[in-house]
DNA sequence: TTAAATGATGCATATAATATGCATCTATGA
DNA sequence: TCATAGATGCATATTATATGCATCATTTAA
């Protein structure tokens, strides 16, 4: 089992931008910036943050002295809000997917029950967290 | 976030195993009529038998007259143990990964945890349910 | 004793998902 | 008006997963 590395990614983002943040006064990042710090290719990470500007976590200004910062305070964006944003599908089995609909005992069959809950306690673990909660350790 | 479908099958046979161990006399299921029964390649459900054997979820035996069966009553079969013994990582984030230690802020970064936690909770859900749990309904 | 039935194993290939790169467009401001 | 920055669409590479094939090992009924 794993999240896709977009996931990642955008957390690692996210966390960089936090950071920033509580910075006096804090500076707009740009992607090559953010990219070259987490030795990501540029055109990858662009992805990642146009993904995080649509769902309104972070706002992006073009142009010279352009850049990215947290369109909302820190303590505000919650890690499981990310990460329903970046799973492009949340299939954990065939019968949560509409277009694979082939499992034989799909009607009798409780199991699905089973991964609808356990599917709610992961993204409730990760609601409980903001940002805000996840600093970076200084030295 | 996808389990991979070797662990969605392997649940779906012994879903079956588990019915017949209902009936009385039970009967041993040999990999043919389990795969036949839900349309999967033989080859494909092989693989999956073979790891639920290793992991003493089931007993093979060969030959004429052979096949399978629960290797325990099906309430002592946790779908949580399953899972773990099915899925061949649980690498969720590149941190989790011990060849992939590439992210930047790793020493530093707090959402390792977070992830952890997430991970327990969805393991911990899934092991409060049984293969006895989850019975086919009968029309 | 042997042949058919059954599971076990290793290797090769196909398919799909994901990651990555390239080219070009749009917006901003010095 | 040009350099800088994000936005978008398409093409390609890489990887993980699914699938198939061939062959071996074991069991037991005939």
């Amino acid at each position: 089992m794993q999240l896709n590395q977009q996931t990642d990614l955008a957390l690692r983002a996210l966390i960089l931008l936090a950071e920033e943040e509580k910075n006096n006064p804090p500076r707009l990042l740009t992607i090559r910036e953010i990219s070259e710090f987490h030795r990501i290719s540029r055109n990858h990470m662009m992805k990642v943050i146009n993904t995080l500007v649509e769902n309104n976590f972070i706002e992006a200004k073009r142009g010279q002295n352009g850049g990215l910062k947290l369109s909302r305070p820190s303590n505000e964006i919650r890690v499981g809000d990310v990460v329903r944003a970046l799973e492009n599908h949340w299939n954990l089995v065939e019968c949560f997917s509409p277009q694979r609909q082939n499992c034989q005992i799909l009607p009798s069959c409780q199991l699905k029950h089973v991964f609808h809950r356990a599917l709610s306690a992961f993204l409730a673990e990760l609601d409980q967290c903001t940002l805000a909660d996840i600093p970076l350790k200084r030295p």
